[in-house]
DNA sequence: ATATTTAATTAGAATAATTCTAATTATTGT
DNA sequence: ACAATAATTAGAATTATTCTAATTAAATAT
């Protein structure tokens, strides 16, 4: 699979702005997450990328998703002890794990949400990130 | 450290609500946590524990912590990839984690906080947990 | 274009937290 | 006290991830 124009012009600039390279492995990696948006963990990414470009090793994924984390274009999602998983919805939201299915969905957050918590803390706390996970199960458990 | 005889009934009956024994090794590892409640990590736990039954191995440090855990005493943390940590704090209660000090400090939820978050999601989906996480640094990064 | 510098990739070893295994010890009920 | 069951223990095994050192690729200067 291909990045759109528009996700090599992100990815590039991305890249640029961090005095780095848009290489054919981080296209590649960056393109798997965006092609299934399930949050599949470092293994999973590797399996798929394998199958475009069977010469990728999986420590260069991991290299990838790190470069990708840092620069903004992906987020990591951690669940319990479970291996990190990674998401390329930028938007503002929150994971249900479903411990039936085992899979994680996206649910949205609006913006007064988040502030709401903030308010929770004492004066002086700075916040850079809030992590809301929900665990339960989901409808028809998908 | 001994158990005060509040806490010892407490793990009496939570033991003998699950047909588990209220060992000596698992009194230590719950005293532990209650007297000095910074979310140690189960390494942490294990010194502390040592301390007064050096005879006490990682492994049952670990087997304590999971059997306190399901039977509802204490509480795990997770924090991005770190080592897990513990709490006895039962109430509903979220997690600062100041990336200055590294340290956890717990942050009281009020009930309609959860209710609000449990709204967001469309219908059809059971919660049983609700982990919410906030990243930052505290005013003296206690 | 070519050479040089610099960054990225690679395979495999190393690490670290946790779990598993099998043997030993402690506790409970008879 | 004895049998049955559960818990503890030391150490090995596992698993996700990171590190290392060598190779390859890309960017820049010649």
């Amino acid at each position: 699979m291909q990045l759109t124009t528009e996700h090599k012009k992100l990815l590039d600039q991305a890249m640029e702005r961090n005095g780095l390279r848009a290489t054919r492995q981080r296209e590649q990696v960056f393109s798997v997450l965006l092609e299934k948006r399930d949050h599949p963990t470092a293994d999973e990414v590797f399996q798929r990328v394998r199958a475009e470009m069977d010469s990728i090793s999986l420590a260069t994924v991991y290299n990838c998703l790190e470069v990708l984390v840092d620069s903004r274009l992906i987020r990591q999602v951690n669940f319990e002890r479970e291996p990190t998983r990674y998401c390329p919805n930028l938007t503002q939201h929150a994971h249900f794990y479903c411990n039936q299915s085992n899979s994680i969905i996206d649910v949205d957050l609006p913006l007064d949400v988040s502030q709401q918590l903030k308010a929770l803390l004492p004066p002086g706390f700075e916040v850079d990130h809030i992590e809301i996970a929900f665990n339960g199960r989901s409808p028809q458990h998908t």
